[in-house]
DNA sequence: TATAAAATTTAGATTAGTCTAAAAATTTGT
DNA sequence: ACAAATTTTTAGACTAATCTAAATTTTATA
């Protein structure tokens, strides 16, 4: 019935392939690309993840998780988020500061303390970066945003998430200054690199790569 | 220079066993009785521990903690304590609820973590059940208390700590509504069964068993 | 559509942490 | 001080989680 912090990892990197695949099952070598470790050894603990119900295994074509499987995961991934929001709300921790401890504390397994822990924080729905905080039945809200790269509209939008946790690139967001919540005028689009200018909370200029724009989240101020 | 889990919880135990043992070095059996464990597996892991260079480990006579070891456990009790400081504190759980949460969080690996915790909660020097908190450099008070059974004296004491963790115990004390920095005047002393006839707070007359009185650690109210 | 490339699995090994049973050393009780 | 009892260690085995190398299956391409 229980799960270890090793299982944990495994079923939380499928459930974001899945996510991410859109359709159709996860492979081993993508597993293994994403946890840093040799197929083979996916190999191995898919079968025994299988043996438990987490998922379905067909050797050769992949993995799909069970609905069990995928409430491990929602359950690891609210404890993660849920931490990160601690660390950053309660002990001023910056937002590229918490996501390695929150890994850890994502394995502390106590029903009452993850609870307890929301209600301490106020129930949030969003963590630091932006990302959904799942309920205890793995409800999330669905907030429909998307990459500001992919934005063609001159307007004004929202900066509601991140993509890329990478503490370098979290840190350069800080530079500029920019922070959930501000509001991001696109102002022009540059045809030939896809960067951005764009003015922040109607008040600072900047300049954004593709590569940073293709990072962040937004969505329209009308529609939402 | 990591040390698991696991190890952690051998080093822990041998610290607190040679607090109790008081000189001598601590044997491979009481290790083993404390953590639930065979002999055989107690001898492999002091193994491993003096290869570590984290105790001494002499061949049929026991083992004795290095400075470095000592360190360490004073680490992991710091965290211990602190975390159970937030649970009470922060979150409303109960005395008798903390122990088997903390004994999960002590393990998180993060020195920032720690000393922002132990900020938040204001520097604490004492956790719910009264046992004083390292520092940082593995400081801690130290208070001159007696378990109640030793004590012969007619007069008014300080409930400040208790020996005995265990839930049941904790929530009796609950029932009794005897807490932490209440007055306790020892008003009688049976000589035949060593149980008290106490008043709590100046207010409330109650008994309490030899058994119960030598889990519940006081000091005097005059000298300190 | 046959074959080369890529992905996946199997086989065999390693380490940490655990066990039981047997052997060895120490301690204890006349 | 020696035999019995107790404690500790050794030997051998198991599981979870990992690896490398080799074999197998699938997929892509010419």
């Amino acid at each position: 019935m229980e799960t270890s912090f090793t299982e944990e990892n495994y079923i939380k990197a499928i459930f974001k392939l899945e996510e991410m695949g859109k359709s159709g099952a996860v492979s081993t070598n993508d597993i293994a690309i994403r946890l840093s470790m040799q197929p083979a050894t996916v190999t191995d603990m898919i079968k025994r993840l299988a043996d438990k119900k987490i998922l379905t295994y067909k050797k050769y074509h992949g993995v799909l998780l069970t609905a069990k499987g995928k409430k491990i995961a929602l359950d690891v991934i609210r404890k993660h988020r849920l931490w990160e929001v601690f660390l950053v709300k309660k002990l001023n921790f910056r937002w590229d500061e918490v996501h390695e401890i929150a890994e850890q504390l994502e394995h502390i397994n106590s029903e009452a303390l993850v609870n307890k822990l929301d209600d301490f924080l106020g129930n949030p729905k969003f963590d630091p970066h932006g990302d959904a905080i799942p309920d205890k039945e793995g409800k999330m809200r669905s907030v429909n945003s998307y990459p500001l790269s992919t934005i063609t509209k001159k307007q004004t939008y929202i900066f509601c998430g991140v993509v890329n946790h990478e503490a370098k690139f979290l840190q350069y967001l800080t530079t500029l200054d920019l922070n959930l919540g501000n509001t991001i005028e696109v102002e022009s689009i540059n045809e030939y690199d896809s960067s951005f200018k764009i003015k922040i909370n109607k008040k600072r200029h900047e300049f954004l790569s593709e590569q940073v724009a293709s990072s962040i989240l937004v969505y329209p101020t009308n529609g939402k």
